[in-house]
RNA sequence: GGAGCGUUGGUCAAGGGGUUAAGACACCUCCCUUUCACGGAGGAAUCACGGGUUCGAUUCCCGUACGCUCUACCA
C-alpha cells in the first residue's frame, strides 16, 4: 500500500508572507488534495533573534484567506504536536548527538570571532569566500583537532560550542528532483554546515530532516535557494537511517522582479508600486505599513490562480482556473525550471477575470465596506447587488466600485461641465426639458423604455442622440464613466433622474 | 572565486528532430460604442551563441556566454 502523502509549508515567522510563499503553500496544496493527502503548517522559529510576534497569527490569516487551510498546524493541532520547532528543541540535540557518536558530526568551539579570522586568513584570489569545510577543519578548535580530554574539559566547563556536519571526501551526492531530474553534488565541495547553535537550537538543515521525518513527510517542496544544501540534507536522512524514508525533492523555480535581475523583494513592490504580500503587514517594530493583495481588492480566487500560472502551466490554453480544476490539473511535472519575472498587469487581468465571473454576492461585503468608509450609504441590498451586476464588468479592483458604482446612491458632487459647454446650446437644453416631462408620465421605467423614449424623443427634435447621450451621462453620474446610460437611468429611478436632470441644467 | 540551477517575442508561456513555433498580458492599428469597459480583426520570435549527431535541429549531445541561487551559529 502507498504512504498517504503528507506534505508541509515550513515558514519563518519573521514578517509579511510574500508571494513565492503563497504560491508554494498553493503548490503544496495542490499536491496533496490531488492525491488525497495532507497538508502541513509548521513553523520555523529556531532563530530567536529573528522572530517577530504577530507573524505566525499572520501567516495563518493568510492561508485562510487564500482557502489553503491546514490539515495540521500550531493552530488547529494534530498527531504530530507541537508544530512549532521551538517547541520541539529537544528532540533536535539527541539527533545530533547521534551523530556526533557515530563520526557524522563533530563539536565545533571556535568564536565568532575565529570564524572571521578564518575566513580572512584563507581568503584567496581563487577561493573568495572560505568555508568551514574538509580542508580548514583541521585548523580549527574541534573535536576533530582537539584531544578527547580536551573537548571534556570544555564541555565540562559548559564552553559554548555548535555541532557541525562532517562531510565525507569526494563522495557524489545525487537525488531526483521533481521538476530538475537528477542533480549531483560532489560532497568535498559542500561545507561542514553547523546543524545544532549555540543556543542548543537546531539549524534549518537538522531541524528540517528531524521534522520531516517525525512528521512523516513524503513530499518536500521549496524554493530553489535551498538546493545548494540539498546534500547536506540527503546525508542527513542516510545517517540518521532514515534514507528509505527521505520525501521526494521539489526545488521551486523562484519569482523575480520585473525589472532587471533577482529574487522578487518587498523593496520591489514599494519602489514599483504593487503590492508583494498577501495580505497587509505591520512591522510592529517600525509600524510601517505594507499593503497586501488583499486589501488592495483583490479577490482570493484571483490571487491563487494568479499565482498557479505563474510558473506552471498544464499544457493547454486555459489561463482561468478554479482551485477544484487546479486540484484536479496540477502536476507538478509541468512546473516550470526557470524563474519568472513578476507582472502586476497580468495579475490585474487575473482579478478584472475573475471580478467578471463571481456573482456580486461574493464580494458585496467588501465593497460595501468600501462605500461606507466613502461615505455612501446602501440602504436597498437587492438594488446595491443589481449595481454590482451590472458595474462589474468594469471594474478591475474591488475599490473600482467606488467610482464606478457610487452616484448609483447618491447624486455626483459636481459635474464635468468642461466635457459638456463646447457643444451644448438651447436646443439640447429644451430637449432635456421635454425628456423630463415625458419621464414623468413615463409608465415602462426600464432601460428599454428610457431608451425608445429619449431616442424618439431626439428624432422629433432632430438631434442626433450621440450628441445627447454625453450630456445625459454628465447629468447623472458627473462624468465619463458608469455603464450605459439608459441602465443607470433605469435602476436610479425616475424621480432622481428628473432631479439630476433638472439641477444638471442650472449648472450648464 | 567555487558549486548548483537556468535561458522560446517586452512579460507569462505551449510545443518538441521535419510545424505557417500555440495562447495570454502589455503595446500599436482598426471595428463596435459619441463615457469607460467588454467584445471582434490585424500587427511582432531566424526558439542566447558556437560546435557536433542527423537526410534534417528551436527540439538530442558538448562547449561558450549570460542570468539567478547558495557560499551565516538566517531560513
Amino acid at each position: 500500500m502507498e504512504k498517504k502523502v503528507r506534505v508541509r509549508f515550513a515558514p519563518s515567522p519573521t514578517g509579511g508572507l510574500h508571494l513565492g510563499g503563497v504560491r508554494t503553500v498553493l503548490y503544496n496544496y495542490l499536491f496533496a488534495k490531488q492525491l488525497g493527502g495532507e497538508f502541513i503548517l509548521r513553523i520555523e522559529d529556531t532563530d530567536q533573534t529573528r522572530f517577530v510576534p504577530g507573524a505566525e497569527e499572520y501567516i495563518q490569516e493568510c492561508l485562510a484567506w487564500c482557502g489553503l487551510t491546514p490539515d495540521e498546524s500550531p493552530l488547529h493541532g494534530g498527531p504530530y504536536a507541537p508544530y512549532r520547532q521551538s517547541e520541539r528543541k529537544e528532540m533536535y540535540r539527541q539527533y545530533a548527538e547521534q551523530l556526533v557518536a557515530q563520526g557524522n558530526a563533530y563539536y565545533a568551539f571556535d568564536t565568532p570571532e575565529e570564524l572571521d579570522e578564518m575566513r580572512v586568513k584563507f581568503k584567496t584570489e581563487e577561493n573568495t569566500s572560505p568555508q568551514y569545510n574538509l580542508q580548514v577543519r583541521n585548523k580549527m578548535r574541534n573535536s576533530l583537532t582537539l584531544s578527547q580530554g580536551e573537548v571534556k574539559q570544555l564541555l565540562a566547563e559548559g564552553v559554548p560550542y555548535v555541532v557541525r556536519i562532517k562531510m565525507p571526501e569526494n563522495e557524489t551526492i545525487s537525488f531526483t528532483d521533481m521538476i530538475r531530474g537528477d542533480v549531483e553534488f560532489n560532497s568535498s565541495l559542500v561545507d561542514d554546515k553547523v546543524l545544532l547553535k549555540g543556543d542548543g537550537m537546531p539549524t534549518y538543515h537538522l531541524a528540517v530532516v528531524v521534522d520531516d521525518y517525525s512528521m512523516k513527510i513524503t513530499h518536500a517542496f521549496r524554493g530553489e535557494e535551498w538546493l545548494p544544501s540539498a546534500p547536506v540534507h540527503i546525508l542527513l536522512w542516510k545517517y540518521l537511517g532514515w534514507y528509505k524514508e527521505m520525501p521526494q525533492w521539489a526545488h521551486l523555480p523562484l519569482i523575480m522582479k520585473p525589472d532587471g535581475h533577482g529574487k522578487l523583494s518587498k523593496r520591489d513592490g514599494d519602489r514599483l508600486g504593487f503590492p508583494v504580500f498577501a495580505m497587509n503587514w505591520t512591522d510592529p517594530k517600525t509600524n510601517e505599513l505594507t499593503t497586501g493583495f488583499r486589501e488592495l481588492g483583490f479577490l482570493p480566487e484571483a490571487f491563487i490562480n494568479m499565482l498557479a500560472v505563474l510558473g506552471w502551466n498544464d499544457g493547454t490554453e486555459q489561463e482561468l482556473f478554479t482551485i477544484d480544476e487546479l486540484i484536479e490539473r496540477f502536476s507538478m511535472e509541468k512546473v516550470h525550471k526557470g524563474g519568472a519575472k513578476f507582472d502586476f498587469e497580468k495579475a490585474k487581468w487575473f482579478n478584472h477575470e475573475w471580478i467578471k465571473r463571481t456573482p456580486a454576492t461574493a464580494f458585496k461585503p467588501q465593497v460595501k465596506k468600501l462605500f461606507e468608509e466613502n461615505n455612501i450609504q446602501v440602504e436597498d441590498e437587492a438594488k446595491f447587488e443589481q449595481v454590482l451586476e451590472t458595474v462589474k464588468e468594469r471594474c478591475t479592483l474591488l475599490p473600482d466600485f467606488v467610482q464606478q458604482a457610487s452616484f448609483f446612491f447618491k447624486a455626483p458632487q459636481t459635474l464635468d461641465v468642461a466635457s459638456v459647454k463646447p457643444k451644448w446650446n438651447e436646443d439640447k437644453a429644451r430637449f432635456f426639458d421635454i425628456v423630463c416631462e415625458k419621464f414623468t408620465v413615463l409608465e415602462d421605467w426600464t432601460a428599454s423604455g428610457i431608451e425608445t423614449l429619449f431616442k424618439e424623443t431626439a428624432t422629433e427634435k432632430a438631434i442626433k442622440v450621440g450628441e445627447l447621450q454625453l450630456p445625459f451621462r454628465i447629468m447623472l453620474v458627473g462624468g465619463k464613466f458608469g455603464p450605459t446610460v439608459f441602465d443607470i437611468a433605469a435602476l436610479i429611478g425616475k424621480v432622481e433622474t428628473i432631479d439630476r436632470i433638472k439641477y444638471a441644467l442650472t449648472q450648464f
